[in-house]
DNA sequence: AATATGACCATAC
DNA sequence: TGTATGGCCATAT
């Protein structure tokens, strides 16, 4: 029997996207890492922008760049949501990252 | 199969 | 500190 067969890039993106927690973020580049293609960041964000946007049960707007900032063609939308959940985004786009301790608790 | 594009990333200047 | 350049990966044509 053949062994078993990796998911498809996408599935593959989307399941670790939903498995983003409420109030948390994540990065492109991270999220790639986690769903097995270290590097391809670029197809995470190809994936994403494939979404329907906001009939999406994944929660998209809980990728960003690895430097906190917001991708420019979602980013008013992105940080609208982010706010929704208690994330704090700067004016220009920028996320200050939620840093949590290992017990759990907020810095 | 090769080229072009993109919701990116890291480094160099 | 901000801008420019190269690299990486996954689709579309």
């Amino acid at each position: 029997m053949a062994a078993k067969k990796p998911l498809p890039f996408s599935d593959s993106v989307m399941k670790q996207v939903r498995s983003i927690p409420r109030g948390e973020v994540r990065s492109y580049a991270q999220v790639a890492i986690y769903a097995g293609r270290p590097g391809a960041a670029r197809g995470v964000g190809r994936e994403l922008k494939h979404l329907p946007g906001q009939a999406t049960q994944v929660p998209w707007w809980r990728v960003i760049r690895s430097d906190g900032t917001l991708a420019p063609p979602v980013a008013h939308e992105q940080a609208k949501r982010l706010r929704a959940e208690g994330v704090t985004v700067d004016e220009r786009g920028q996320v200050f990252r939620v840093v949590v301790k290992k017990d759990g608790k907020a810095l």
